[in-house]
DNA sequence: ATGGTTGGTTACCAA
């Protein structure tokens, strides 16, 4: 089983590097982020066309949104596993192999971390605080589950060009890393990626539109992650940053991020 | 300390 997320930054505008990311990787299931359309104008048709016509989305005008996409059948989880959260900022499937896959994309929080000023930010926190309620809620170790999304926050020193100067910019603060470590706790869950690469490499999935030269700079960030119950890290297989698709022409400011089980 | 870019929408907001 091959999982990509990515943080599209509109669906629409960039259906043909979907394609590419499709036909070459061959996924079982895609998940996205910031697909910015709202439900009623979801390109279904392109999806049904590239072979990934079992498609859920919840979307909304402009902003957020995301979505999940496979070549094979897509069943809703049960309502008592799914928490309290905005529709366009998470959804969940269950595959055929009975893999459960939750895709969420956690507020950005804005440019002032700080809650009390800053409404945005406030409502990240939050974010986070239920995503710890319902983790505890649907009891860890979750069994045969897989948590990705664009969950911005880069919880390492290594998951960041510069710790350093990071830990005052929303997405390292030590609040936000605090508080997606308590996310982490509170289902037994995973960070694939970490598991794959270990807890020394310099790793990022995100590098902003405002520079330049990106790739030579490389002031990244971890912000994508890909997260597992322990039931299936003896499964895990492969994981990979696909940051050439960063370079790809007018891409989205995310790389996606591949990981692979056998099941 | 500041400004830099992109997408959706159509004046700026969000990232």
């Amino acid at each position: 089983m091959k999982i990509i997320t990515w943080n599209i930054n509109s669906v629409r505008k960039r259906l043909d590097l979907l394609k590419d990311l499709l036909e070459r990787e061959k996924p079982d299931v895609i998940c996205l982020q910031e697909t910015k359309v709202q439900d009623a104008d979801f390109p279904v048709s392109f999806f049904e066309e590239v072979g990934y016509g079992n498609v859920m989305f919840q979307g909304m005008k402009s902003y957020h949104g995301v979505a999940i996409a496979s070549p094979q059948k897509l069943a809703p989880v049960a309502k008592k596993e799914i928490g309290p959260f905005m529709a366009p900022r998470f959804i969940a499937a269950k595959l055929e192999n009975g893999v459960r896959v939750f895709n969420f994309y956690v507020p950005a929080g804005g440019d002032e971390p700080d809650p009390e000023i800053n409404d945005k930010f406030r409502d990240k926190l939050d974010f986070m605080e239920s995503m710890s309620t319902w983790s505890s809620d649907i009891k860890g170790p979750v069994k045969k589950s897989v948590l990705v999304g664009d969950l911005n926050v880069a919880p390492s020193e290594h998951d960041v060009w510069s710790h350093k100067q990071l830990l005052k910019i929303v997405s390292h603060t030590p609040v936000e890393t605090e508080a997606l470590a308590k996310v982490m706790a509170s289902g037994n869950w995973l960070d694939a990626v970490r598991e794959h690469f270990g807890e020394d490499d310099e790793l990022y999935s995100w590098w902003s539109y405002r520079s330049r030269d990106w790739k030579n700079a490389n002031k990244g960030r971890r912000l994508d992650h890909i997260w597992m119950g322990k039931d299936l890290k003896k499964s895990l297989s492969d994981v990979a940053i696909l940051d050439d698709v960063r370079g790809w022409d007018t891409p989205s400011d995310h790389a996606p991020i591949s990981a692979e089980f056998k099941l």
